[in-house]
RNA sequence: GGUCGCGUGGCCGAGGGGUUAGGCACAGCUCUGCAAAAGCUGCUACUGCGGUUCGAAUCCGCACGCGACCUCCA
């Protein structure tokens, strides 16, 4: 139950953008889309806050090393906003691709310097954190004890104490699970603003504390975020909001599994990702073929979010031929006629079910095992094999349209493999001298016109509506 | 090394003490001049070994295998 029925607060980590999105951002994102559209079509008025990181995410461990967005402006030779803007249009390409909705609220980290500022300003008067050289750190064991710093990812402080790595390069904390508030920028340093402690740049955990606090309140229902973001992130989240203003900023976290290829996370950092254009289009060395936004789609939303998902070539093609059977009956679904005979048919137990899976957990896979169900009898009903009255059919039809596309938010992709207007001209010559060679009986030469554009890669198949052909 | 999680039929994936997940593939059938496509039907699995129980894929223990986090990634 939200805290202030009917709103809802959902905040979601977006990308920091510095490169290409990445498909397990994809992943990640399409889980929270499938969220918010659940909760609006029961009626939550839903408040979904999702960032853009432009600032403060850096390369490497433990507070050193570059700014990403820095680092990577430098490599292209491009003003650092540059970079931010080139990477966030893609992003916003790639989420439209995949039907993601976008979020009421996209704040940047950049554009909220001063709610970060006032919250250090906040955590240091409360004293758990302090300045060392321009540069202010959160004060984890401080903070631990009185609060239960690591309990989100079930960690305990002395555990982490123990496995510390080493500590070289940064003296300037007090102890090495202490984490950047806000660091001094050093000479040459792209991205600077001033503050209280002199030239410097927000710590990135910071940025999502401030912005959800501001947006959504100082405590909101639902954070979200990739399953390699809980901690330390989100750890830290907590432990800022709490520190600043005294309570836990979230009541439920929500957070979505990885994607893996041949069983490892795909990575980054493991070169073992392709991205969404290279999925589409089938450019890579891993994919036998390219497979359209939906198909991919469909693919995620028959696995778990909290599991992962293993991407292979087969699984996709199962995905494609699945979901074209789910539409393909929903398009038969919207000339049903009524049936009065055979088996009968409950789509009250069937809209229950499709609830009732959304509700445990956000269940899509078994939602999507429902409407095939669903679908398994609107092929009965056209067979004259399952009962389904006018009234049935209306309700499967609002059923259907509610959970494919309001709440799955599928869409209906054109198969239509035609080409250009001289192609299909062609394509018209030929499969007419064909339809008069089937008239006469004369199958030898229809099989004929059919077998040399099968030869060029040309697929004829005449369905009960009439010769329909694609390029294989 | 520490913490957590997983191991389901040919493949992908839900579920989670007794009852059909679902999809794909495969086989048979229907429809078709023949194909293709489509539809229908069939295909009963839970890593191994112990234990608890009337009953375990589901709970407990151990073993093996795999993964994630512990450092940036959604």
């Amino acid at each position: 139950m939200p805290l202030q029925p009917p709103h809802v607060g959902l905040y979601v980590c977006g990308p920091t953008v510095y490169s290409d999105v990445h498909l397990g951002n994809v992943r990640s994102f399409l889980t929270f889309d499938v969220l918010v559209r659940w909760l609006r079509h029961l009626g939550y008025q839903v408040r979904y806050v999702r960032n853009i990181t432009d600032v403060g995410h850096l390369v490497d461990d433990v507070d050193e090393g570059e700014d990403k967005i820095a680092k990577r402006a430098r490599m292209e030779r491009l003003e650092p906003m540059e970079i931010v803007q080139k990477y966030t249009n893609g992003f916003h390409d790639v989420m439209r691709l995949f039907n993601i909705l976008p979020p009421s609220i996209e704040p940047t980290a950049t554009g909220h310097l001063i709610e970060q500022i006032g919250m250090i300003g906040r955590i240091l008067a409360n004293g758990y954190a302090y300045e060392v050289n321009g540069s202010v750190y959160f004060d984890v064991p401080k903070y631990a004890e009185k609060h239960a710093y690591g309990e989100l990812s079930g960690r305990k402080i002395e555990e982490q104490l123990a496995n510390t790595r080493g500590t070289e390069g940064q003296d300037e904390k007090r102890s090495p699970l202490d984490f950047a508030l806000w660091k001094k920028a050093e000479k040459g340093h792209l991205m600077h603003w001033p503050s209280p402690w002199g030239e410097g740049f927000p710590g990135w955990h910071l940025e999502c504390s401030a912005m959800s606090t501001k947006y959504l309140g100082g405590t909101f229902d639902i954070h979200g975020g990739g399953m390699d973001l809980k901690f330390p992130h989100h750890e830290c989240e907590i432990a800022q909001s709490t520190a600043a203003d005294g309570h836990a900023p979230v009541r439920y976290w929500v957070h979505g599994n990885m994607l893996t290829v041949n069983g490892r996370k795909m990575a980054k950092s493991e070169g073992n990702g392709f991205t969404p254009e290279e999925l589409i289009t089938g450019n890579h060395k891993l994919l036998e073929r390219g497979y359209s936004p939906m198909t991919v789609r469909f693919f995620m939303l028959q696995c778990h979010y909290a599991s992962t998902l293993d991407f292979s070539n087969a699984a996709l093609q199962a995905a494609e031929k699945g979901l074209q059977r789910l539409m393909a009956a929903n398009d038969l679904l919207q000339r049903l006629k009524p049936s009065a005979a055979g088996e009968p048919f409950d789509v009250a137990a069937l809209k229950a079910a499709c609830h009732a899976a959304m509700n445990d957990d956000l269940n899509t896979p078994v939602l999507i095992a429902q409407l095939f169900d669903g679908a398994r009898a609107i092929n009965a009903a056209h067979a004259g094999k399952a009962v389904l009255s006018q009234a049935d059919i209306d309700e499967l039809k609002a059923l259907f349209h509610d959970m494919l596309f309001t709440v799955l938010g599928l869409k209906a992709e054109d198969g239509a493999q035609a080409g250009d207007d001289l192609s299909d001209g062609l394509m018209d010559v030929l499969l007419g001298l064909r339809a008069d060679a089937k008239n006469r009986k004369d199958f030898a030469t229809s099989d004929m016109i059919r077998d040399k554009l099968a030869a060029l890669g040309i697929t004829v198949k005449d369905t009960k509506e009439g010769v329909t052909w694609e390029r294989g």
